[in-house]
DNA sequence: TGAGCTGTGTGACAAGATCACCGTCGCCGC
DNA sequence: GCGGCGACGGTGATCTTGTCACACAGCTCA
């Protein structure tokens, strides 16, 4: 089992002894749904990049609401924990399977073997850093003046994005959006009256895809 | 001029042969206050290590609004930067001089080489990303719950660190916060009615430090 | 002296957060 | 079947924050 490597675009420009060197020390492991994978008082021992499944990373605050920072999905790397991995520094905020999990872990000492030896690993590192950066500047700007109905149009259609139907509660939703479920009630209800959406109990269906887009456009978060 | 790497204590286990190469190929810089160091459109050239001034990095909205993600203080660097810098992407936010600055900046080839030879570097860099990451996930947390009274009441005190006059009219404060100048006005106004700060035009004195840090510590952001 | 700019004050209103509470649904044990 | 319980969703009251419109004060400079 070494063809994971071609999963990752980034990483087929690795030379074959660093390829070589990743593959015999990386381990396929299988996570189940909701273990958390990192937090606080748990740093991560590799690097993980994902061939199946979705992690959650989210930051818990003292008062017990939660925000989702970002996700993780199949294809990308748990990139950022590597800061931790080789800074010996716990993050704030935890990482969590969403789904059932198969990976490939590269221990840290691999990890840094290869930072060593390959500037395309370093390339393959250093623009996922970006990314997810970059990503996180977008999200705190969201957060600081995006407006709720807005985040809750463009979150359901990327939550929606394999169907209509989304496996959601109200309070679930709440959480992604760093918002009280009330708010997301209201927003809703006001979603349901113009029939761009259904209710269900525990899921939401969108019923008028097209509407819901052309929100979404207009309102650009 | 190579007595500049004993200011970053991370650099002190550096090697002799990488010590002297990234001495020899960094040069000092000067930058006057005001300019853009880097931004959209304006990927960074350098690693820069801070050694007098300070860098302020926000994040601009389409609507005009701005928001301050981080600053980097003389014996940091534009740890964040480098992921740019290797991955040939931009930056959404942009870094501007906050005052005169004087840094070491390293080269592009440098930085990567350096990042190649030195496990101590490596050690320099993720270190100093963590810190980075943490900070800013902190900054999510605060904007998505924190209230403005505390979070300017914390804003007065960083900025009022060295003495007990602010230099910052209402509407710097509010870019500061992510929020609007009158929100700050009529905060403000409030800390003055309790005595805690005299308002000048263009200035705020602390006027009574011990009451706004025992509001501060009672209401964490 | 007056025009113009920047900084500040204020009232009205909209959006969102918070609190308190109630009703509904599904499930489980009895 | 029944009762109870817990998760989910709805709603009104109230507070905070953001938005808009505008007035006014202080400063600079022609």
């Amino acid at each position: 089992m070494s063809d994971w490597i071609d999963r990752f675009p980034g990483l087929a420009a690795l030379h074959a002894p660093v390829r070589d060197a990743l593959v015999a020390s990386a381990g396929i492991v299988r996570v189940p749904e909701g273990t958390v994978i990192f937090g606080p008082g748990q740093a991560p021992e590799n690097l993980l990049l994902l061939l199946e499944g979705r992690v959650r990373v989210q930051q818990l605050a003292e008062n017990g609401r939660e925000i989702i920072l970002y996700r993780v999905h199949a294809g990308e790397s748990c990139v950022l924990t590597t800061a931790c991995l080789l800074a010996f520094e716990d993050y704030t905020a935890e990482g969590i399977a969403e789904t059932d999990l198969e990976a490939v872990a590269i221990p840290k000492r691999a990890f840094d073997d290869a930072m060593a030896g390959s500037p395309e690993f370093r390339q393959f590192v250093f623009a996922a850093y970006s990314r997810r950066i970059t990503d996180l500047f977008l999200t705190v700007e969201e957060i600081a003046f995006g407006r709720m109905d807005a985040r809750l149009a463009h979150k359901m259609l990327e939550l929606g994005r394999e169907g209509d139907l989304i496996d959601a509660t109200h309070g679930d939703l709440a959480r992604e959006l760093g918002t009280a479920r009330e708010v997301v009630s209201r927003q809703m209800s006001e979603f349901a009256r113009r029939a761009w959406v259904e209710q269900k109990r525990g899921a939401i269906r969108i019923a008028d895809r097209p509407a819901l887009e052309r929100f979404a456009r207009a309102n650009p978060v």
